[in-house]
DNA sequence: ATTCTCTGCGAGAGCGCTCTCTCACCCGGT
DNA sequence: ACCGGGTGAGAGAGCGCTCTCGCAGAGAAT
């Protein structure tokens, strides 16, 4: 029932088990015919390199950490942003026959977990997903010495290496596509701020807006569709004259229109709505969001393969332009 | 810049390697002043043990491998019922202080990494997710020795131990439901039928329906928005005159109510519509969507305790009753 | 024929850890 | 004073692999 060995593959192919080790790690340097016996070997008794051993010798382990950093847990995580990113980020790794390994720490003692894992050598490399500015984590990971890039523009005082989408542009093109259709009244739901996606997106919505020298009106969500809907009914507390919403997520995009709906506001009749991240959802509302799409997957290979690569230094970070859908809602 | 060993612990701490090792891994027999000299010694030196060697030995890693087998790639991961299938996993891992491995292979190429690397001992254990009929995976991974459990019944002919819900069971409720407010003509949008949640759900509609003497009318989706509409649009076509529509999942009930609404039929009015799973996304359309719950977080967890127990033999599947939820949809 | 490359395989030393086995030592009982 | 039992620490043998060396043998150059 014991998983064979080097040794043993090396007894039934009549060699050395340095001779195994280069045929099974593809050396050039071996005779066709020793070859081709060894590979019959492997075959027959099934044999499979045991990787614990392979990487305490060779200090790497073809493990990747995707760090989910989410202090209230439940929340940014359920995302189909998030879901896209993962899907993206582990078929690539697949491709570069690289594993990932899922880390969601919801505690301070997950926290302290992931570190050790990290440090422990467990990981090639780490992805960060999701930062926080008050985020103690990478710092901690970059501590570490193992390479660390982040998805989406750091806001923590450690400045890993990052790709992200152009935030602020995408915002823009939502304020100035509401201002093109003539509405006056803008505000805006923005995500959580101490998120740099949240921060970038708010400031593309208000340097647009001050441009044309209107005021802003702004509630805070926290990208779910439960905290859109309570700030949109903020908003309207706040200004019940407001007639076009820009929410930095679809989701918050989606629970905004459903307040306007419970609120006796038509979208977009009265109030036009758009949302951010074109998720598939986007297209199945009634009415289907207007929304900047971001290319997930782009930023997502794009960061594996800035890990890969492996980096020196520091490299500039790629950011990625969107790109404004226009559907019903606006 | 290289990390501190064992050895090094040892040498600082004036004790031997195994000395260390016993603190380390908190074993009983080991003098407290000792003890905490080891452990001031562990501290300094930021001492983390390597896991590789660690495994080496031990022949366990601490790893979980999650296994998403989904030949279509796109399709079912973008659920928010697999998100958070995942989320629930990897948290109930983290407290069990394992670790989750993601492995989504989207190819036979990828269907045999997955199946190397858990042979290779990598995992101490495996979680299998959306398995289809004809998936060869299950089968081979359980011919490692590696334990294997199923989240949802297997129809696969490899049946490892598995935990899910009642889907007979909610599917009856929600045809009920519809039977008791009224309606005369009920269809159904199922899931893919190489899937044991489809074919049960399928089989919990037509057993209702057929118990009263109605005949059953269904089309065929694949779990996604878009083939939920695309099946809708096919049901009206086959008969104009149905009254309401059970839908296999949540996802497939938004792209039917967004197919009535093109079509001019309303909801609940004209066609009542039945979801499954309760995704958040249902309580935020228009209109609300009664749906069937299903306790993803109990099965889940369930799972992982399968798995962490270590099972013998073939232990009884576990299945958690669902609940149907009335909203404004029917 | 002799020396000199060069190629291709084997020997063997670890990688960092765990765990068994052994041994020193201390205590109580006789 | 002697001995048996128990307790706690050290020595050392691997776990399965990679990789550097060294060496044998073939061919080329002298």
């Amino acid at each position: 029932m014991k998983r064979p060995t080097l040794e043993a593959v090396a007894a039934r192919a009549g060699v050395s088990r340095a001779t195994v080790s280069r045929v099974v790690n593809g050396s050039a340097t071996v005779n066709p015919e020793i070859r081709a016996t060894v590979q019959r070997a492997v075959e027959e008794l099934g044999y499979v390199p045991n990787s614990a051993a392979r990487s305490l010798v060779t200090q790497r382990t073809g493990s990747i950490g995707l760090v989910v950093s989410e202090p209230p847990a439940r929340v940014f995580s359920d995302d189909p942003f998030f879901s896209q990113v993962i899907r993206t980020v582990s078929h690539e790794l697949e491709a570069a026959d690289r594993q990932a390994v899922l880390m969601m720490p919801s505690s301070p003692a997950g926290q302290t977990r992931v570190e050790r894992y990290v440090a422990g050598g467990h990981v090639d490399g780490v992805i960060l997903l999701s930062l926080h500015g008050s985020d103690p984590l990478p710092a901690a990971l970059m501590r570490t010495g193992v390479p660390v890039v982040s998805h989406g523009r750091p806001v923590s005082t450690a400045r890993p290496p990052y790709c992200d989408a152009d935030n602020v542009g995408g915002a823009r093109a939502a304020v100035e596509h509401l201002l093109a259709r003539g509405r006056r009244r803008i505000a805006t739901i923005s995500g959580p701020l101490d998120m740099s996606a949240s921060l970038d997106r708010l400031a593309g919505y208000r340097d647009t807006l001050s441009g044309t020298g209107r005021r802003s009106l702004a509630a805070m969500g926290d990208f779910t569709r439960e905290s859109g809907a309570a700030a949109m009914r903020q908003l309207l507390e706040d200004d019940p004259g407001l007639d076009a919403v820009f929410a930095a997520s679809d989701l918050m995009a989606i629970g905004a229109v459903y307040a306007l709906r419970k609120a006796g506001r038509r979208v977009p009749g009265d109030v036009a709505v758009v949302g951010f991240d074109d998720i598939d959802a986007a297209r199945f509302t009634d009415p289907p969001l207007t929304t900047v799409r971001q290319p997930i997957d782009d930023v997502a290979r794009t960061i594996v393969q800035m890990l890969l690569t492996g980096f020196e230094g520091h490299p500039a970070p790629v950011i990625f332009p969107t790109e404004l859908v226009v559907r019903d809602s606006t």
